[in-house]
DNA sequence: AATAAATTGTCAGTCAATATGACGAAAAGG
DNA sequence: CCTTTTCGTCATATTGACTGACAATTTATT
């Protein structure tokens, strides 16, 4: 009934992009659900990927994440409420509180590390691992030309 | 003083293909509010990307895009307001309404494509045309495999 | 030391982009 | 005809981001 759409030929990069980078999510995200943490969602990452093994300020994790700290601490609030992190004050900084991963959101840090890394393996054994390695290697060359270009300016 | 994150080391191929996506994202959608269409937003390439010649059906839109009805049609709602779209009665089918775009949509569609094509371009300068295109190759391939897994299930 | 400026985190409110559930109107299948 | 399905809409919720304003506190400047 419906003709197909315009841009059915050649898909453009960044639809691939997309496409790929949401495979990955999935993967990760349902095994998160799958090892019993059904309540860490995509957006939380920001959060493990940027805290520090001692603990974080609010605003420094803001910063690493490039964005708000009203953000960072709407993620931050719903972590520590599932027992992922806690929040003490800081004892050289009274203005400050250090965000610190539980033993439970160092678990969490764990499986997402190890998750990544199988659906990385599981890439691999799509399109083979010479090309997964390339597919990796291209990508890291891309981010560094675009971190340069960008400290740059 | 804050110490730096364990994530450190090693970025996740996910982090890779999000950073580089979002990049790209950035490119296009800059290069849309430039050229004229500030209300364009990432959301909306789901109508352009799936939207046909001759136009399509709210349910076929929302099927394509792997999204609700609901949610295409908050979508639609928008473009169609800012005269991108525009919604007819089906007269074939007195429940359904055609939505297809104005010669405005058409720009944007048009406009979109060459953006991409652009920041495609820009990826080829930043790490040489071979890896680019072999970046999109395996992309391709990852996609491709992806789709197959899909089906299978 | 006193004051001015900057930083930290929070409160309040908004918006964008998804989702569910319920439903009336219309079409399709018997 | 009647029943079931499909199409789009209404109402409402959730998630993840934002801006602006602010009190408490620390740091810098006179």
């Amino acid at each position: 009934m419906d003709s197909r759409p315009v841009t059915e030929q050649r898909r453009t990069l960044g639809a691939l992009l997309r496409l790929s980078y949401e495979a990955l999510q999935r993967e990760v995200y349902g095994g998160l659900a799958a090892r019993g943490y059904p309540e860490i969602r995509p957006a939380h990452s920001a959060v493990f990927r940027h805290i520090g093994p001692d603990g974080s300020r609010l605003t420094t994790l803001a910063e690493r994440a490039g964005m708000t700290k009203q953000s960072m601490a709407y993620l931050v609030d719903g972590l520590a409420a599932a027992g992922h992190l806690t929040s003490t004050p800081d004892p050289a900084d009274g203005r400050a509180r250090i965000v610190r991963l539980t033993a439970k959101g160092q678990g969490v840090l764990a499986a997402l590390l190890a998750l990544s890394a199988e659906a990385e393996a599981r890439v691999a054994g799509r399109i083979g691992e010479r090309r997964a390695g390339k597919l990796r290697r291209y990508l890291e060359q891309l981010a560094a030309a675009l971190e340069a270009e960008r400290a740059a300016r």
